[in-house]
DNA sequence: CTCTTAAGAATGAACGATCATTCTCTTTTT
DNA sequence: AAAAAGAGAATGATCGTTCATTCTTAAGAG
């Protein structure tokens, strides 16, 4: 690679110049969108020349998918809030709208969006929601089928795909709602939202 | 405009020619997304020459404010049904990736997300988006507060305002589901669905 | 410590491609 | 024949990318 024929400290140096296109890069795709986005603003953004970016990248599209993999990143480590938050609703309510810079753990809405959109036509990025998908809807899967004792919920293994179903939906209409709806009523959000996760965290119905 | 001073046969034909556009431009937009889809593809798509467009739009932009506003016509009229489906769990699992073409009542999830994130940069379409949302909200609301002797929920005012944010939010996280995962099972989601759907539309738990 | 020097870092102008839009000309309709 | 509809090349702007060049840095020689 770049670093690999010099001295560590260069390989510091580019790390957090990458990281430093990467953060205005994603400011960029949110205030304009992926393509309307130009590599001249986000060279302006960063505070630099555009042809530097091409040192540190291959092109827009690898920043792209670098950005998505960074966010794959921050999905995997927020997993693990999860198990420890008691008050989901009030969690959710309390970031709603909320703005998220480059190295905040909550994925702006456009962006997630338009990451969503783009999913449907480049193979690559719908491989990475695919994975980050997955490792989200396995650790709602594992909250929900572990026994109460352990601080779970006690559902078999097909109640808790439907229920994990469901749980990302509805954080992903969240997610769809912050972008149309940016002054909502965050105490009824937050009294709405605790009904539902209720429903869905309880136990299944018997049949009559 | 244009057909003011012709006779009832060339404004026929001028909305006909209107409508192709906006047709093509749809699935232009689905394929490719807002920017990148260019107006030289937007014409071959709609078999004609690219100058033909400027007759009928003033430009891109006004396509994407009309494709928009189409849609709002479009949800408007879904509202009605909503009124009559009994099966809404099994109508929405059954829509579930089915592709959506221009005239579908279903509107395609990719241009949904586009549309939504750029609703968060372009005030024109977070106006419109709005008025959308808020007709459609305050058909839930109707059906969740009339008495369930007239076929609604009976729910107060303040229950049904929550109980519709959360059936927006279930929506709409299921067409980014539908983006980001095409091939799901439906049965699955369908039972899943059924669940929640019950859950958002019981009589709200009295405080023990 | 100073000078030399070579390599990495950074610049910004330049290039080819593409895009939205316009305009001139041709075809069709009435 | 007059007017509307349509075609498609031309235009100016913009974008992603490249490249020749300059600046910076740091290490080795004296």
């Amino acid at each position: 690679m770049i670093e690999a024929s010099a001295g560590p400290r260069s390989a510091v140096r580019a790390a957090a110049q990458r990281q430093r296109i990467l953060c205005a890069a994603q400011k960029c795709f949110v205030d304009r969108g992926f393509h309307a986005a130009s590599m001249a603003t986000i060279a302006q953004t960063a505070d630099m020349s555009p042809g530097l970016i091409y040192r540190y990248f291959r092109g827009k599209s690898e920043i792209i998918l670098a950005i998505i993999e960074q966010q794959l990143e921050v999905a995997r480590e927020r997993i693990g809030e999860l198990h420890a938050t008691s008050d989901l609703a009030g969690a959710l309510a309390g970031s709603y709208g909320k703005s998220a810079d480059c190295n905040s753990e909550h994925i702006s809405p456009p962006l997630f969006l338009e990451l969503s959109a783009q999913a449907t036509r480049d193979p690559q990025i719908a491989a990475a929601s695919r994975a980050s998908d997955a490792a989200v809807r396995a650790a709602f899967v594992q909250v929900l089928t572990r026994s109460q004792a352990e601080g779970g919920y006690g559902l078999s293994k097909a109640e808790a795909a439907g229920r994990a179903l469901m749980l990302m939906c509805l954080f992903e209409g969240l997610k769809v709602r912050e972008a149309r709806e940016p002054q909502i009523d965050r105490r009824m959000l937050r009294a709405a939202l605790e009904q539902v996760l209720a429903a869905i965290f309880q136990p299944p119905r018997q049949p009559s």
